[in-house]
DNA sequence: CATGAATGAGGGTTCATTCAT
DNA sequence: GATGAATGAACCCTCATTCAT
């Protein structure tokens, strides 16, 4: 058996993922882990390095497809390929709902239970690349003073974010994520004009 | 004595709240407020019984005003007083408008720091009045079915107060912060028929 | 008491050098320490940051003045101020002398005991001085080859403090070390010349 | 099979070898040796007890003729046919060289790797050997005080030794090595009665 | 014979809480 | 009332040793 046994490997990353995301990163302990991965806490180092491995190990799948989004997404960017801001949602949908499928504890832990940690930004990379997004595509368009829009950007990317992250934490069933993740599209970026005129 | 009891009180809720916030709850450690008390660690505990009451000295103020405000705000409700969403809108600005001019940090600590703690729940209560007034006021007449509905509410009521939590956050001037708030509310509420209209 | 209590830190300190004495620091551990000092481990912690600091506290006093001494010594040749090896002799030993009545085991834990810590290389940089002594005041005159010579005075030099080490390890009393350190003065440094006489 | 276990034998006590020599024994682990070896942790249990087995493994060889030599020593003084001070040091210096051009390594660890272990007390057995030839060939004969001859061939005895020992760690040429040795004779030898006069 | 996964005791360290003074 | 020293449980991590396969 050259490589380690991947059924202690899958238990620890499983036993790890129900207990990060129960408690965060910081609040669930290695014995912890162990316990509830059936095996002694000696025997965690031995298929990972330290805890952040572990914490890693489960959040990694997740953060790489997150960053190579936001990676390909800056690229059609510097390329120039301007797409409309109707193009960007859908892409961004569709990613995430992809991810998702897959990866839907892992995606939670890692935006909400990983304070402290290298993965501790990755939401804020995201907020970035969509605050862009919101930003070019739709307030610099309305009549609102530059660094209002600035700003409001920003706090709609982050609570758009915070939407669909909650939608996911609440939403197991695929075909009914997919629904309501139309639906917060519409809810966050129809009639954007119509809503901030002053006669309203 | 009940005056120099105060003064002390008041100065480790005081290192409290600025450490709460700047650690969050659990990286602030009973050792760094007493010192930036000046008191003893010792004598912490002559005024608060455990570290989770050292954060209720801390939150308490804001928790009571809203708490008190969800409770008047169903009372009104049982009474049969069916305001409109637009007044509900106005009266959970305005409180909230007031809550921060005196509980800025309070108000972030208890939304943002209390994880872990009996106060965690805070929010989602809050949240659950503002969804309940979204699902009554707003969703319930579009267009849409009926679990939907009631989870979108849910989303966005939730959605709505981290905006708002995230705004606060950000804004230390008062006149910003109204505004911005009433930017917020056109934003999540205004036109919410036409967002959803299906030929879009 | 603003202070922390000197006996308990005395304490750890005076169980810490016979710990580190009999077992080397690596060895000893913050347990052992705590269980010889009377108190339990948390509290070792409130009078040393850590295990090296506890060592430091050892042994700093000595390695202070040893450093001290080599500075001083170094200062002279710089100054151009050449003593005879003879004086350096004399000037090294009532150093060694004078700091042994002090701090005799401290001393013997710093050039014996402290493998992988900050203070490893007290004991070469000591030797490095007395090697240039004896090379410059000794060897250099002898009829040997160059890097010969410059070998020869390492190994001496490093030999002779090692033999003085092994002297101040063995003897307690005061007097006898004195006598002791100039048996060794005479039977390392005097008459070298006919030593290496090729004709014996 | 015997030739095959040799094989696996060897190649154990070869990585133990080199790693004991450059981390000292305490900081070489099981799991060190064995990678280095090529064979698994748990098969290095079936060459050797414990950890202290693989030291004595690396180390017997050399300890042996060390012990040996020792055993013959003290039986020729037994039986009477005392030696000069002279023929003693070439036969310790003649058979410190032999073993060295076999044994180099191991030779060093025993004498510098073993802290803690029940090889610490070789050099001490050799050391005593020494010593009493030093009193008996050279310092009895000379104007000390009985009890200060003894200790001062006990110091002189080790500080040879050490000698010894450093020349070797630092040469790994034989031709120099001889060399070396020959002049720490002298140096440690020659003219032992003048060295003591008084009128120095 | 060999594997390497598993164990368990021990390492340094932190911190909420208690208590003698 | 106040002090701050002391406690003890828990944290992450390492490693010699064992054992099922």
């Amino acid at each position: 058996m050259q490589v380690l046994k991947d059924e202690v490997r899958n238990n620890i990353l499983t036993a790890a993922k129900k207990l990060f995301y129960q408690k965060g990163y910081n609040n669930a302990s290695i014995r912890d882990i162990a316990k509830n991965s059936g095996i002694t806490v000696g025997n965690v180092y031995r298929y990972f390095e330290n805890k952040e491995s572990v914490l890693e190990g489960v959040v990694s799948p997740v953060y790489e497809k997150i960053m190579d989004y936001i990676a390909l997404s800056e690229s059609y960017i510097k390329a120039g390929e301007n797409k409309s801001f109707e193009d960007f949602r859908n892409e961004i949908n569709s990613y995430i709902l992809q991810i998702t499928k897959e990866f839907r504890l892992e995606l939670l832990i890692l935006f909400k239970g990983t304070q402290g940690t290298r993965f501790e930004k990755t939401r804020s990379e995201l907020i970035s690349l969509i605050e862009n997004r919101i930003y070019e595509g739709l307030f610099k368009r309305l009549s609102m003073e530059d660094d209002e829009a600035a700003f409001f950007s920003k706090i709609v990317a982050r609570s758009f974010l915070e939407s669909l992250i909650m939608v996911i934490a609440e939403t197991e069933d695929n075909r009914k994520l997919k629904k309501m993740i139309y639906r917060l599209n519409d809810f966050y970026f129809n009639h954007l004009n119509s809503r901030f005129d002053p006669e309203d």
